[in-house]
DNA sequence: TGATATTTGTACTGTGTCGCATAAAATACT
DNA sequence: AGTATTTTATGCGACACAGTACAAATATCA
């Protein structure tokens, strides 16, 4: 399987057997949104073959039992999350900018679903599966405690730069911003207004950097 | 059926035939605690049919489905959190110290499960059917309404009294409790140490209220 | 004591679901 | 061309599940 994906990635290696009518990678991609939406429980392996073309068989060959599949799906989430985020969270930048760029980002993300809001794998399906399955609580607190991390970074970053009170608590702060996130997460998917949404973010920025202290004529801060 | 839960309020009128073998108040709190566990989809009917006692017709007779089963036990949910958050919430004191018993009462109830931390029903249970089912996203909306407007209250008595920031927003700041509300109820379940549980209590608190002004000798503050 | 009313318990039906076995299809190697 | 290899496609088998029918059980009322 490894040395597959390798060759396939290196120069399209003529395999040898009948050609795949599927693109493992956005199968999996597939697969993902359909566990997105409707968790793991609900999601049977019919919905899955719809979902991606595939039929059963090829699915337990290409990844394994239900719950193989959904770990993977899962896996691929953080991992598009993680790139989404990454260079966002990590740019230079006032904190306020980065912060709201960080939370918009989110948003819509959680906004944006084929067939509406859905929110956030890890906070409305995966947490939700924490209880039975060790290996997706695991992951599951792997996620929280990277964005936790992302956002102290980011907070300690504005400190050492006076953009913060110098009382401040960079974690604390972070696990505030992790909570907007949360709560950002868990109100898209009941879909509430995005107005509530925009208020929110507002909150999360003025709660975690103070009101804008020098009131300027522009009205937008980015 | 009205009537009926009425008669036995009374006192305990004679019903007409075979008594009934469970309490239907009891057995729905069980069937709560089944969902609030393992989640709408993953909750079979024999699950509830041995969480309660009763067997599968009896359970239709009382409920319903088990669509409706779900809705009860979720309606049961948010009342007894009305019942155990509205005398904390809304009793007189200081909004620093109102504000740690809510974030501490719903701590202990996040963690507080028979075979471990659940988290709440309203965040990774209800949320996670919103999709599929508009009766349980309209009770979430609710749910968390009811909980921003809980805080709003709080806040905006304490900034009349001047316990908070003039130019402070309640409404605003009420989103940002109802968020630590929120990732407390999603660290929880995912069995997040009780000492991060701590941390992002005081966080909400900081973040909130602001830092203790007043570095008194007591190291408490209730 | 017998009729009536209500609940329980068992068993049944039809459907959904998971996982796999097996044959057909489609490619590369020789 | 023929063989080996890999995937697809059909469909099977065992089981879980939701919902209900029906008879037995247990009470009140006349």
């Amino acid at each position: 399987m490894v040395q597959n994906s390798f060759e396939a990635a290196a120069t399209q290696a003529k395999r040898r057997g009948r050609p795949r009518s599927y693109e493992p990678d956005v199968a999996l991609r597939q697969a993902m949104e359909a566990f997105w939406k409707t968790g793991y429980a609900a999601t049977s392996l019919d919905d899955l073959s719809a979902a991606t073309g595939m039929n059963r068989p090829s699915l337990y060959a290409a990844f394994g039992d239900k719950q193989h599949i959904y770990v993977k799906a899962y896996r691929r989430y953080r991992a598009e999350m993680r790139d989404a985020f990454r260079p966002i969270l990590e740019a230079d930048g006032p904190v306020r900018v980065v912060l709201r760029k960080t939370f918009e980002m989110a948003s819509e993300v959680y906004l944006a679903g084929p067939d509406g809001p859905r929110g956030c794998f890890s906070v409305v399906t995966a947490a939700s599966e924490a209880i039975a399955d060790p290996e997706i609580r695991k992951q599951v607190n792997e996620a929280i405690a990277s964005l936790d991390q992302g956002f102290t970074a980011l907070f300690a970053k504005a400190m050492a730069r006076g953009e913060l009170r110098s009382d401040a608590d960079a974690a604390a702060l972070a696990k505030i911003a992790t909570a907007t996130i949360h709560t950002l997460a868990i109100r898209a998917r009941v879909r509430a207004p995005k107005s509530e949404l925009r208020a929110l973010i507002d909150a999360g920025i003025t709660v975690i950097c103070g009101l804008e202290n020098r009131p300027k004529r522009s009205k937008r801060e980015a």
